[in-house]
DNA sequence: TAGCGCATGTAATATGTTACATGATTTC
DNA sequence: GAAATCATGTAACATATTACATGCGCTA
């Protein structure tokens, strides 16, 4: 998986393992993010395999290892880009702690669930500032991921505000 | 993580791992599921923590392995249950292909986007149907988190045709 | 008697994170 | 001169999936 959103990254043009972090965090961190620790391995994979090309250059006399895509690597993205989309169901570690509250006091859950609700607004307000610093910067498709972040993260609270007022 | 969940479904009696595949199905599959491969093993792995205690029984002249809770198990689990709930960003992998769509014409992003409407639309299928039938037998906690995955899939579907009219 | 559901488990494989290690350059 | 950021990478560890392997009991 990650092959390919490195590979889809440098389609923009060719970057630096820390320049893939650097995007991640301020694009797709919402819904997907990678450590150091798996995009550098999986960078060296992507080269052995030819669907990179490694460039050595001295930049503001600082050395840096730039990558950017071949052509093989451009076909394979862009022939897996072209599958269908995988409908695979989201993974929230928070619905599963939730879904066990039974076992504790009702006091004690809608604390929890408040704390909670203050920390996916944190997220909502990083994501609103992401929003604001690429406005008019991004394709349609990009844009849309963060707004869908936002509308997401939005129906979370308002799910849990039910659930507050409903234990009530 | 796995291990929590697993005494979460024996607070509720006693299971075999079967048993436990079955309910994650049934239960949370809409965000969280594990397979049998990861499943026995981390029994086997509770059992040696003594968090959970083996009962070999024979019903139905079939034998089983049924699995319940330790008191120590109960404790531990609790104690994670009233930990606060980590806001981990969602992972789904399919914002994130469509996150690079510009690369792809726009009748086949739309496409593309249709079919996998399509799958959600199923998904919604399959949960109501678990809605229905559990109507009444679960408690708030875990008929809100059903509640809640037929909400989430409403609302990718309406981003998703949000997306397909501003593209047009 | 073939196939499905129940039931358990292992091995190979994939995939990734965290912590560690290093060192340069830039900013305060 | 200290701290933050840029920059790269490895090793230990965690975690889970897929495929394989096995076998019983029920039903069409």
């Amino acid at each position: 998986m990650l092959e390919y959103i490195i590979l889809g990254f440098l389609m923009f043009g060719e970057k630096t393992g820390y320049d893939i972090k650097q995007t991640m965090k301020k694009s797709t961190s919402n819904f997907f993010d990678a450590s150091f620790g798996s995009i550098y391995p999986t960078l060296t994979k992507l080269e052995k395999k030819n669907y990179v090309v490694i460039n050595e250059v001295l930049e503001d006399s600082r050395k840096k290892t730039l990558y950017s895509i071949s052509e093989a690597g451009k076909n394979i993205f862009l022939a897996w880009l072209q599958q269908p989309i995988e409908f695979s169901k989201t993974h929230s570690i928070y619905l599963v702690k939730i879904y066990f509250y039974s076992f504790i006091s009702k006091e004690k859950a809608i604390d929890l669930i408040k704390d909670f609700i203050r920390d996916v607004n944190k997220a909502i307000g990083e994501l609103t500032e992401i929003e604001e610093k690429s406005k008019g910067k991004l394709d349609l498709y990009r844009s849309s991921t963060i707004y869908f972040g936002i509308e997401h993260y939005n129906s979370v609270i308002k799910w849990c505000e039910e659930l507050i007022s409903n234990l009530k």
